[in-house]
DNA sequence: ACGTATGCTGTATACGTATACATAACCAGA
DNA sequence: TCTGGTTATGTATACGTATACAGCATACGT
């Protein structure tokens, strides 16, 4: 014991000398929060003694553990959370990359995510960003010791970000899309699947289908579209069908919808790689007053919550968001305790849900 | 110079030993991060003026920042957060409080509070939390130094998280809702007058409404309604409205809308204190065949991307998202700069915006 | 009795940065 | 030439925590 006496905070204010003198009845501004130190000074033991009861790794004796933990309590103790970080070098927080937030598939996955995290006690910090962390923040965040770790769940196969991250050998966990030869845990659904149940389905009932689809760099994208269209070749099940690649947008599914109605033989079904997307071609049938399902077919892919919306009643592939999100949380934590865990790559089934932008029920199981 | 020679790093490896021999092609895990002192040997200079050259509060040399700026460059240098954060007592991060994120209203706004904070160079934590924060985790981040302050999305009346906030003086900006009396700094738009329009308009157009509401502790819902039926009231422009105060769902206003429908004499308008609530109550009508506008009109407020779809084509009141993050985001970044700032207030207009959804324009400018 | 193992606790230190303080170099004015 | 004031830099320290290390007490075996 070098300083005198071995009261909690002091005269450490910015208000300069002393604090003494009537207390008034105002908020005095912040107070200086307690530190670990303080309460050891409360409860008569070593800081270090406060640190162990904490961290519980360390073997303290049941007295002073239950003095320390009533000085915990009376103090109102918040641990600093970046001296922590600094001397332990995990925040135990995590970004999670999302392109555009505005898709309402990705609030879904968000929330599943958030709800994931939090279970873990981990806080999430979000990037909502066009291109997709390409900027470097995401990296920079990770260098910078602001994250221990990063969920990408728009990762696109020429993504900077992920090359680098690659190089690097950071911690990253890939969930709804992955990408090719991945050097990351990834959690998706069985994309190429859902594209055949949706091939054989159409075929089924004779139907003639477009395909609108995202771009070509993103694994539930292509894998959708591949499994749809190898599916439709091969089983001969007609001629081929029309084929964009764009954004995932509603504007994009609209502005499709309208050329295809325009052809001199318009397709009678529309197959998008996803919900928001199949919205806009929903809602373009609408006012082209295009009777659905009588004159045209529509169906998306993930069964977001709005599919099941009467105005929108869309036959869609469902994928189980809630546990791909836990499944991917999972892994990333799984890698932060060890880096060198092989890599992990969990694919969900994905299921047909009918409704009322179709006209049939399938016959398979 | 006490410790031997200024190489950068060196054998701090967990390896052990050395790192020499043939370099293998392989990645060997994550590098040993770079620190401002291995910068600072490298150009040559001492820690401090490495520090310095960073920050810019100090005067360097033209040449010694030359060097600095090349050493930082070459290695790669990328500052610790958690050590910066410790010792400034800024962590540059911020926490957006929310409660369903995926209320697609709320993507809207967290997008552009994202954009607003990435601009000030803040990094932002999201808080999807149906509790509003009131598990305390909000106060605790704050307490823990992981975030400088935080913006609620979704305050209510009789949130415990912001009445300890209150004590505590943290600071907290309040954007979309505010509080009573509130002793934090708020964005809101003029919902008392948005409510007021709607009033006027129904009743130019002689229309019977009804009124469905979110819960009386949001500020958004109880002002909406409040300017609506006392506008309603004292112009005596009817018969008093139905009215319920439930949550803002989809499914309240599906379920509001049956059983107004239900009844001997239902209204012929519905007025909803929110779009997506609104969403519910259009899709209603459509499952029970009442027509919109004719026999059914819709209203809104917040004006969301999906009013305008043309499934929706909702009558909505516009307020200005994008520039009440913009506001929020600086009273909270001003608050930090000068936490004995007077509170301040600010409030934006809004606007009635005629679709489909109901059936005539408005006299009034 | 001794020595050794074990459990508990305190002391000292490190994490990486920002900055107060001290010091040296330089320059202008007399 | 000396003095006073800048400017530029280095040295030392603090932020709050976790933990290696050492020391002490107790328990246990012989």
């Amino acid at each position: 014991m070098s300083d005198g006496g071995s009261l909690p905070p002091a005269d450490r204010g910015p208000h300069g000398p002393e604090n003494r003198g009537p207390q008034r009845p105002e908020n005095r501004g912040p107070q200086r929060p307690v530190r670990s130190v303080d309460v050891a000074a409360h409860a008569g033991v070593s800081q270090a003694t406060v640190s162990r009861v904490l961290s519980g790794k360390s073997s303290v004796s049941d007295k002073t553990r239950a003095v320390v933990l009533a000085a915990l309590e009376e103090l109102g103790y918040q641990p600093n959370i970046n001296a922590r970080a600094l001397k332990t070098q995990r925040t135990r927080s995590i970004a999670v990359v999302v392109a555009d937030i505005t898709n309402p598939f990705y609030p879904e996955l968000v929330e599943a995510l958030s709800e994931e995290l939090a279970a873990e006690d981990q806080t999430m910090l979000l990037w909502n960003d066009a291109s997709n962390g390409d900027d470097g923040s995401v990296v920079a965040a990770m260098l910078q010791g602001l994250v221990d770790g990063a969920i990408f769940a728009t990762a696109t196969d020429d993504s900077p970000t992920l090359v680098k991250a690659r190089e690097l050998d950071l911690p990253i966990a890939l969930v709804n899309r992955r990408i090719d030869q991945s050097p990351f845990d990834s959690v998706t659904s069985d994309n190429a699947n859902g594209g055949r149940i949706v091939a054989d389905y159409l075929a089924e009932h004779g139907r003639q289908p477009a395909l609108i689809a995202g771009p070509r760099n993103a694994s539930t994208s292509s894998e959708r579209s591949a499994g749809f269209l190898e599916r439709w070749s091969t089983a001969g099940h007609g001629p081929p069908p029309h084929v964009r690649y764009t954004d995932f947008s509603y504007d994009s599914g609209a502005a499709f919808c309208a050329d295809m109605m325009a052809l001199d033989e318009p397709p009678n079904a529309i197959f998008a790689t996803n919900d928001y997307t199949a919205f806009g071609v929903l809602d373009m049938a609408r006012r082209l007053g295009v009777a659905v399902p009588e004159d045209l077919w529509v169906i998306g892919y993930d069964d977001i919550a709005m599919a099941g919306w009467t105005s929108m009643d869309l036959t869609t592939v469902r994928q189980p968001t809630a546990e791909m999100a836990a499944a991917a949380v999972r892994l990333l934590l799984q890698r932060l305790d060890d880096r060198d865990r092989p890599i992990e790559n969990v694919k969900f089934g994905s299921e047909l849900v009918i409704r009322g932008s179709t006209g049939g029920e399938t016959s398979s199981a």
